[in-house]
DNA sequence: CGCCAGTATAGAACCGGTTCCACATTTTAT
DNA sequence: ATAAAATGTGGAACCGGTTCTATACTGGCG
């Protein structure tokens, strides 16, 4: 593989000159900067971005860590996230971390060795005080790591209200009301307390069903599901995540009742799922691709160096009316 | 940021002998090492990846390339993808290319500038002959690049097989039948040429529909369906892509006609959503965690420079019968 | 005419690791 | 006892870029 004094010695000139033509910086001569072109051909050169990075102390890359791609929200966050960190000159390095708690640790410390220039971590596994260690270019999606490391969340209580509001003009009057683990530290709590506060002061009865905090598959949905027809519990009206929302609907149609006329059904996130079973589902709607923007501004901020005003990025949410609701 | 001249100075040792420490290489004394382990520990030191891999001339990122991480089938190989190339030591680099054209060469160079060490590439854009003047690591995913490329991709002629015999089985006479472009080279043509000759076999009427080469999105697939229901093609089953098929089943579920009664649907690619759809989708599965593993095990024989026995891998589909067809 | 600013270049030093070579000391084998 | 082998170590050279310093030549201006 042809080196850069390779070229310079085809050329007849010093590594400095080439260095500066392909950097277009300092003086070169026209002619000059011919004689190398000419040489760059011949050897077929390609510069070594690994030389270049160690001399200037980053890489390109940024690590994004979720729990797991598989899931709607995760893939089209990632989608978007790629086309953003595309833009700005990175390249992305994807993360899945279900599959091993420590692997967040691993991760991180990419940050360390030098692998990656920052991080954006979409996930609620590791112990906070870990982060407190770490002063080096992180954005948290929807999790507070602390007063040093901004995040980007979405407004969970006005998702909360909007939901509950959106049931109670379409009469219902017992919903089940699926809800995320308390275990976890999370901002998603402020959902589920709004949504119980406005039901409760309307006089709704909801039945909240708590959800086992690491497990976002099918299969556990399910049996959630299930669980909750075998219990006989009698609702007219669900609150829940997509996927979940999904198979609930699903379980309720195969049991010959009516969506929207018997049921109604508001899920949460509002990926592109809810658009793919009949009746559509009405959302939610989390702004994803904002959410990636705004994450990947923040980090280039914080990478660049530059003094960023807003640590902390709260999105609003939306109702996309499907046909799983009436009004 | 302390680097090992530090540490060996602190420890009053050479930097050949920490560096010969950190990697377990050659002869350090039971008492250097542990004069070493302190002045670590004290100048808190992480070894720069960047100047190890620059000597090593290896980066250990593969680039994985997609045309669109949203699409099901793509986000579950990342999802397995990431896994084994963790396993193996790898750190994944994603890379979106449906935005852009030339950014799939603009992913490939990055083997020539040293970004990373490999290639696996799953789109079907670039012209074959840009592959040709490569001579590094790349895998292709169902597609043919050339001789000196390894693929990993699935027997189609038996996926399209299969799915015409479950469709002539479930008694369909006129079957709608969406198939990928033919502008591009790939092997899933066998599928819907092997498919199309069974069923001119038992004289059964198709409706080909092709599609376009570089769309894989919800919306075109929206347009293509209503450009078929626009048309009045009357149909009793139909053979698609996952997407396809549940958008196609949830318009003629809207249009009262009854699934399966009166059509049946057979999906390729098998992934969750057709799981989570009602009726169920009767699918033909791809096994996308093998094609993953594969895909992984080449390449990682290409790195290491090993000889690898099969150059390319055939792996095989099945059929998960749904609720979209009746036997 | 002499001085200075602008243009142009070569090559050494550096980024932070790894490996290799030379050399010293200890252990084992003959 | 002594050669040979094993153990242990320091530091130079290297990986392939970038930047900085030193040096030289040019042209314009007082």
């Amino acid at each position: 593989m042809a080196g850069i004094r390779d070229v310079a010695k085809r050329a007849c000139v010093g590594v400095g000159t080439v260095s500066r033509m392909l950097n277009n910086s300092g003086y070169v001569a026209e002619d000059t900067r011919k004689k190398i072109e000419i040489a760059i051909q011949e050897l077929n050169y390609t510069p070594n971005e690994l030389a270049r990075n160690l001399y200037r102390k980053r890489t390109g890359n940024i690590a994004v860590i979720v729990p797991n791609v598989s899931n709607p929200f995760f893939s089209q966050f990632i989608d978007y996230m790629e086309a953003e960190l595309y833009e700005m000159g990175f390249k992305m390095m994807l993360c899945n971390t279900v599959k091993e708690s420590n692997a967040e640790l691993e991760y991180l410390d990419m940050l360390n060795r030098h692998i990656v220039d920052g991080v954006i971590t979409g996930v609620h596994s590791l112990d906070v005080e870990e982060y407190r260690k770490i002063h080096k270019p992180i954005v948290a999606l929807d999790r507070y790591l602390g007063e040093h490391i901004p995040v980007v969340a979405v407004n969970h209580k006005e998702g909360g209200r909007i939901a509950a509001e959106a049931l109670i003009q379409n009469g219902c009057k017992k919903v089940l009301h699926f809800r995320g683990s308390t275990i976890v530290e999370s901002p998603y709590h402020a959902r589920h307390f709004e949504f119980e506060r406005i039901m409760k002061e309307h006089h709704i009865k909801t039945y909240p069903y708590e959800l086992a905090w690491n497990h976002f598959d099918l299969d556990y949905y399910r049996e959630a599901v299930a669980d909750v027809f075998s219990k006989g519990i009698d609702f007219d009206g669900v609150f829940a995540v997509d996927l979940l929302a999904i198979e609930c609907m699903n379980e309720t149609i195969r049991r010959h009742r009516k969506v929207p006329k018997d049921v109604k059904f508001v899920a949460y996130d509002g990926t592109f799922i809810t658009n793919i079973v009949e009746p559509k589902m009405t959302a939610v709607v989390q702004p994803i691709e904002e959410m990636a923007k705004e994450s990947v501004r923040l980090l280039s901020d914080l990478i660049s160096g530059k003094e960023y005003k807003s640590k902390q990025v709260v999105l609003g949410v939306h109702l996309r009316k499907g046909n799983t609701t009436i009004v």
